[in-house]
DNA sequence: GACATTAAAAATGTTAACATTTAACGTTTT
DNA sequence: AAAACGTTAAATGTTAACATTTTTAATGTC
């Protein structure tokens, strides 16, 4: 195992989630917990622990005597969590304004070239971890860490959803990369918008990246369906 | 053990949850796995389970090697909370007046004649269970499921923060009574919102809602403190 | 009497084994 | 060949025991 966490349960945790979110355990994949014991050289005890904190966080599924699944996410759950996020754009953008510190767009900004850089070495993998890392920092200026909980959970889930469109799109780099290039000129207009320091201007720049990333996201999912049922394994 | 869950994880969950939001392990408790599972006549296996899964609610916080203890919540995080529960009057109420059943008022008019008929009986104990009901019908209105989930979530954090306040205030029923006679006035006002059919005026209903329960919320904090640093003990 | 030291007790972290249920497979039957 | 059955293998649910750490209590010292 790769980190160094107190005990583990969490070092688990933090493993899945890596996988989960690399794609390597794609949703409706069964999460099998001997299999997983033996490959992390655990037992399953911590195994169970990491996947009952998963399952609370929405990310994995358990049905009794059957055995935990990555949750596969529908176009209608997808649209509830857009609409969620949408709507918390107004009190995102006033928390930051009101309690960012000076500097904070400078700190953001070091995220968004990374992407750009990631973009032009034409490296599919690294977007997403960053792209949550800009979020995270994004959301901390708000100074509310429930809202800070709650919008990356959102963020997470769909993060399962583009899964599912991209994973069979995993041939055709430059779809992902028009996507991510796309989502990162929304990223410079929030941190433009940071800089105005206008409440206004900073929720129009939020609900607007939000929307993009939904009709980017259902557009990909609409060329994925077809194949649409998707691959479902068994892992570890 | 009471109920008849699947398995012993959720069957200790479930019970865990029944007595902190009873009060009967008040915040700051700390949650001995050994002394639990004796008590329930289990191991500690599903014990282990059920923390994690509250602490990924938020209802317990986890110290690698000290033990599980039941969340305090701030005057600042609770500021926080209802900070976004009152954001999302306005997608709450467009969700409900789009989506919600015919007979969704009546339906809900039950539980507050419920709580009325709780209130005159001098009962303290039912109102919160039957609010909590309340409100799981209201937010099963918007047909947003993760809506749901993260207002439930949001008041469930908060109950543990009422907690805190009412605990020293055991002795004074007719405060709590008070409080909850208050409360379940709004929850009027909100049922003659959704039966205009106003989507306006649900949200102003709902406004007023957490505004008011935030107002009491902070009034008995503060009449609560002094002896501010509330029982700490530890249970089963 | 307060403080540091140390030994005992208790609590958490972890594992391996057992019990029961579910899934997989081959066989038999129609 | 398809379906139903029974058997076997595998996976989940659960427990009890062991290892390590933390806490508590006792002891001794200044």
């Amino acid at each position: 195992m790769l980190n160094r966490a107190p005990n583990l349960a969490t070092q688990v945790l933090t493993d899945l989630e890596r996988r989960i979110y690399g794609g390597s355990i794609p949703p409706g994949t069964k999460v099998n917990e001997s299999h997983l014991a033996t490959e992390l050289g655990v037992s399953r005890g911590p195994i169970r622990e990491a996947c009952r904190a998963l399952e609370s966080e929405r990310i994995i599924e358990a049905f009794p005597q059957r055995g935990s699944f990555v949750r596969k996410i529908s176009v209608k759950e997808a649209t509830d969590l857009f609409a969620i996020r949408e709507e918390l754009s107004g009190i995102i953008a006033r928390s930051i304004i009101e309690n960012a510190p000076a500097g904070f767009a400078d700190q953001l900004q070091v995220f968004v070239n990374e992407m750009d850089a990631g973009i032009a070495a034409g490296d599919l993998e690294s977007f997403f971890p960053t792209n949550l890392q800009f979020h995270k920092i994004l959301l901390s200026g708000t100074g509310n860490r429930r809202l800070e909980d709650i919008f990356l959970g959102l963020f997470k889930e769909l993060r399962l959803f583009r899964i599912q469109s991209f994973l069979p799109e995993r041939h055709f780099p430059d779809r992902v990369l028009a996507y991510n290039t796309d989502s990162n000129r929304g990223h410079g207009l929030i941190i433009a918008a940071i800089r105005s320091g206008s409440y206004e201007t900073l929720t129009d720049a939020l609900r607007q990246q939000v929307r993009a990333s939904r009709d980017r996201s259902f557009q990909a999912f609409a060329r994925s369906t077809g194949g649409g049922e998707s691959s479902v394994g068994e892992v570890a």
